[in-house]
DNA sequence: GTGACTGTACCGATCGTTCGGTATAATGTC
DNA sequence: GACATTATACCGAACGATCGGTACAGTCAC
């Protein structure tokens, strides 16, 4: 089998228990590889495997959700945000997948490197938003500050939900996103 | 050394690390207690040790954060909301500190009973905050889904925070908080 | 002396990782 | 076409280290 066919199994064990909670164990089961056919594939180990889930949600990001945040002549940015919003609830499974970004972030473990890419990815999408505000008259200010409130509305959506064990917050905020960031314009 | 004195350490190793994250080794070294001693006081184990980090965060609820939420002749919802940011942000460190529930929450592994008393702390202080606005006039639905809001906010922005490395949106979130909750009443 | 507390040595299990291999298929050589 | 070589994919077994947890003999305060 492909490298690239055990990307999503390595995403979904990594967001769901961490880079720490994550054991070659599991993934060896997950996968149905034998531990060692992990360095076959993954010569530089756990650390890789989860790198590999990581640019793959930050290749989502780049390939699914910025070229949807562009100008158009044929889309209102009402429109454009939940097209936003349809993708990310998506992704995410309707609210019911915790984000890599989140996980990796909170764990002081997992190494700079991760950090970093983390940073990048979730500034890109915050100012991302923001362009698309600022190209509809908002204030450059005003649009960053919303493109974050956006970015923590889904963060801390996804939290709460898990929190509570009921996905309804979530899909509360991506409905009602379009309308916040475009409040007033 | 008393038993309550080790409580802060346990919270601060469990939200920096995640329980997984956090070994026996590291607690040991944090508190300067072996690993017998660490038994004599809890003799749960380290499952122990993580409840009762928890349940300092939730006693800090109870008696630091709902008793500020409740309807006051002296104060109105708009101070009662200010109090509870500020509240809110020491306990975090500005933005500095992950959240344990957030920590807890998210990992799979951890024990059911954990994610019962979460939900039940996070229930609980979105409930209080919907009673301060339904008693200020606001309707109970509307109360309810910005109490979700606020809860939301706080946690998104500590995701933000921590994953940008910057406090700024922790912070300004914070300082919005009380006219986004009581806007238009 | 008694009970609370602790240091040391230890346990079985599991951690991430590596070693030494085995199939299978493709490629090169004549 | 026949044979040797190489590359790829995979695996069982074991490595040293560390995991959470325990047994026990002290040591200390009272």
């Amino acid at each position: 089998m492909s490298k690239q066919a055990y990307v999503p199994i390595l995403l979904k064990l990594f967001r769901q228990f961490g880079y720490e909670g994550v054991t070659l164990a599991k993934i060896a089961q997950a996968t149905g590889l034998g531990k060692a056919s992990l360095y076959h594939h993954f010569p530089g180990g756990k650390a890789e495997m989860a790198a590999v889930a990581l640019a793959d949600v930050n290749q989502w990001l780049e390939t699914q959700i910025l070229p949807i945040l562009v100008i158009d002549e044929s889309r209102s940015p009402i429109d454009i945000f939940q097209v936003m919003g349809e993708e990310t609830s998506r992704f995410f499974n309707a609210g019911q997948n915790p984000c890599l970004w989140a996980v990796l972030a909170m764990e002081d473990a997992s190494d700079a490197l991760f950090h970093d890419e983390i940073r990048d990815a979730l500034s890109r999408w915050i100012g991302a938003i923001a362009q698309v505000l600022v190209g509809a008259g908002v204030e450059s200010n005003l649009a960053q500050q919303r493109g974050e409130d956006a970015i923590i509305a889904i963060q801390g959506a996804l939290i709460v939900s898990r929190g509570l064990r009921d996905c309804a917050p979530f899909q509360r905020v991506i409905q009602q996103l379009p309308q916040r960031l475009c409040q007033d314009i």
